[in-house]
DNA sequence: GTCTATAGCTTGATAGAC
DNA sequence: GTCTATCAAGCTATAGAC
């Protein structure tokens, strides 16, 4: 009759089990109060009162404060790896490819906004006392899946010639800005369609015909 | 002889009048502890042990810690306001005068990167309890002058028929892309020259030759 | 184990002499 | 202008009651 399923258990006489709902609840509790006044800031004692349980139960299920934080973390940013590792083996053009791994990215970051909140907070906020987490090496992991997406598409002609890196930094600052707009002004209601077309607006360029020899022909 | 000016006054018998030099002394002292620390945990005491002055200094030259960090702020912005005034009076082609207001403002980033390191620390951080500035405001000042442009270079045949937002948040993400990279990866050596090559990019596209009609053709 | 009261310290800010 | 000395408010920690 319970809102979960813990006096159920307690009711059956069953030994004790881990409480998913329990679990989930002060992942809940703990991500909300840790962008609200900050993981410093945020004490075990809120977080437990707000999740409606007591003190060791957070540490039962995980270790510390620092356990906590990182599991949230951990389980925001595996989703990311096997989204990486689904769409890598993928056919179709580079575009389509780049556009698949860009839109992912950013619903992930909406899903999981809450996440991404904390870890600019984090990353860019001052220090805190929290544990370290290689926030970096994802965005490297993106960075290159990018970049390799890039390579593979002007050596299959379809994108020409060029600096691939910097392809690579107009397509990261454009899933940047759809982010930190999610992030900041959801009012502005980026979403992975407007993401695409911003994405498709790189490849073909937004000059009304190409510029490529206009600046050489300056220069001499 | 002294390193400032304020033995030189107090030997002359002169009337004391605000010391400029003791005055940046404090901006900067306070400015790097609100970086290392957090403006919360950046003390006065800090503030003006590093500057190696005493407290009422402080409070005789900003009337508050919360003054002297809104000083910080208005110091650094008010020239990003007069940069962007003198830039929209300029003639050339909207690209170039979008390279132009991007790189300019990409360099004032650049010279005042504390500045723009604290901004961040406060905008995405933990409230700190800093008093407020409105960094949205200038963030949606630079996307405006981006926009005119590009609607421009719309109305003058230019750039072609299209979404002029979608082009504004490509160039914005690219910008913003350069300036995270400085901040966070200054090895990477992001500079203004390879931010206009970005944007270039941007201008021409990187696909072979127009993807336009293609999209449309696989639909049908 | 949980709560609370209090002592002691740190903070931002000021007064008044020079 | 700058200093020494000091204030009141707020926080932390800890000890003691239950």
């Amino acid at each position: 009759m319970g809102v979960d399923g813990r006096k159920a258990v307690k009711a059956g006489g069953l030994a004790p089990k881990p409480d998913l709902a329990v679990r989930i609840r002060l992942l809940k509790s703990a991500i909300e109060l840790f962008n609200r006044k900050g993981y410093a800031a945020a004490t075990v004692r809120e977080i437990v009162a707000a999740a409606g349980v007591s003190k060791p139960v957070l540490y039962y299920y995980f270790q510390s404060k620092e356990g906590i934080y990182l599991d949230l973390m951990r389980e925001g940013f595996s989703k990311f790896d096997s989204m990486l590792e689904a769409t890598s083996g993928e056919k179709e053009s580079a575009a389509e490819r780049i556009k698949r791994l860009s839109g992912r990215t950013f619903d992930l970051f909406r899903e999981h906004i809450e996440v991404g909140r904390l870890m600019y907070a984090i990353y860019y906020g001052p220090p805190q006392g929290a544990p370290f987490f290689d926030f970096d090496a994802y965005h490297m992991k993106f960075q290159e899946a990018v970049r390799k997406l890039v390579e593979e598409g002007i050596r299959g002609g379809e994108f020409r010639k060029g600096n691939a890196e910097d392809m690579m930094w107009a397509i990261i600052g454009t899933v940047n800005v759809a982010m930190e707009i999610q992030l900041c002004h959801p009012e502005l209601e980026m979403d992975r369609k407007k993401l695409g077309r911003v994405l498709e607006l790189i490849f073909t360029g937004i000059a009304a015909k190409s510029r490529r020899k206009e600046r050489k022909g300056v220069r001499r």
